[in-house]
DNA sequence: TGTACATCAGTGAACGCGCGTTCACTGATGTAC
DNA sequence: TGTACATCAGTGAACGCGCGTTCACTGATGTAC
């Protein structure tokens, strides 16, 4: 991730098997979901014995750490990309999807249901800040017509959440809003509970988006 | 549930130490999340050896589908409760978030991350389709003003999962946006990904109660 | 270029643990005559 | 009311398993002179 360059090839190598560990980790997670995860089983099936991986990380849950954290990182990263042309709710919107459809236990560790006794590092928060960062550059770029509401006044006064971004509360509101009414689809969508229920999700996610931006955007 | 009249003192005591064995499954899954819920533990916690649970039931996995169907079940009833005075979205939507903070392990047992592997039995299916008319019914007393979408002419098409209910469109996908809208907050929410952006979730919740139905019932 | 030494990846044995589940058994509770 | 039998709750030992983690060790890779 950084100084790629001076590294030594004991470092290289180091940073090598750390990926493949952790490649190996999301296959496990996607099969026998986050609490399976066990570093014994990895090792196994990279052909090395359990203590091995001992080398490259200090405990099982260092290793979970940082696989939310990739994973935080991996979603900052897509956001960013898709409004790199400039701020773009629904760019945000279809980006946000496809990167929980191309790996959903990649999204559920992130929004999934929470590990008891398990706590973020700071970092992550930070990383998730950046995200609500990019959302609400999108939101504030956004046509503004909705009347205000009780919950934006309330906003105005609870905005230690926006980082000092000058958004004004409507748009605090409609992020806030974008997010969660997506992830209202998403979620219930990953989780399985429009199976059997003969519509496409796709549609019902795309016609949430409209109701978001207005259905000139599409 | 049924035949309660006529248990003999045998079928009694039974019912009793299987719904105990319950309790303190649930109480586990609070503190120890869902993954780690153990037979052995449980039958420690009441003092009793462990294979003695085996009279009660078949397999842990047999105790786990029996905590999701009594999930689906007390969801199923509070959503009755919060409509028996007449058909009343807002009602069940103070309902729905009610019911979710009062056990968040029971709401995450049915929302949350689905456990690989598991397969909800038919029954629970039937449940969900019980909760769906609820909400149907109050959707379709809701008073409509909203333009069609393109999404509502698939929800034309694609109606099976609203189980004869003889709603319009229009209903049915403000039913399936009432569910996922609400979802989303309270889902994040109960995920913690609200802690520490200050504002306060409930007003967020009811501002998208106040979004669906009008800010009129307010 | 060669030798002495330090670094470090990986191994195998071991520890203690808890799990789900089976099995043969004991002892109490209920039933039939 | 009393005896013989069937039912069934619960026990303790056992099986086999996989887990995270530690420890002393081997052997290869790099470094210093």
């Amino acid at each position: 991730m950084a100084d790629t360059g001076t590294q030594t090839p004991r470092e290289r190598y180091r940073a090598q098997v750390r990926a493949e560990i952790k490649e190996h980790a999301w296959e496990q997670l996607a099969t026998a979901g986050a609490s399976a995860l066990s570093l014994n089983a990895i090792a196994k099936r990279m052909g090395m014995s359990g203590p091995a991986l001992y080398r490259y990380f200090a405990s099982r849950d260092e290793l979970i750490t940082e696989l939310v954290r990739d994973a935080y990182q991996s979603l900052a990263d897509t956001f960013r990309a898709a409004a790199t042309p400039g701020p773009d709710a629904p760019a945000l919107a279809h980006a946000l999807r496809g990167w929980a459809l191309r790996d959903p236990h990649r999204y559920l560790l992130v929004y999934g249901t929470p590990v008891p006794g398990y706590q973020a590092p700071d970092d992550v928060t930070t990383i998730a800040r950046d995200i609500m960062a990019t959302l609400l550059d999108a939101c504030a770029a956004l046509p503004s017509d909705a009347p205000a509401t009780p919950f934006d006044s309330h906003l105005e006064e609870h905005r230690e959440w926006a980082d000092g971004h000058p958004a004004p509360p409507a748009v605090l509101h409609r992020a806030l809003t974008f997010w969660t009414r997506l992830h209202g689809t998403l979620s219930l969508e990953l989780a399985g509970h429009f199976t059997g229920m003969g519509f496409d999700p796709a549609l019902l996610y795309a016609a949430e988006l409209d109701a978001l931006t207005g259905p000139s955007t599409h």
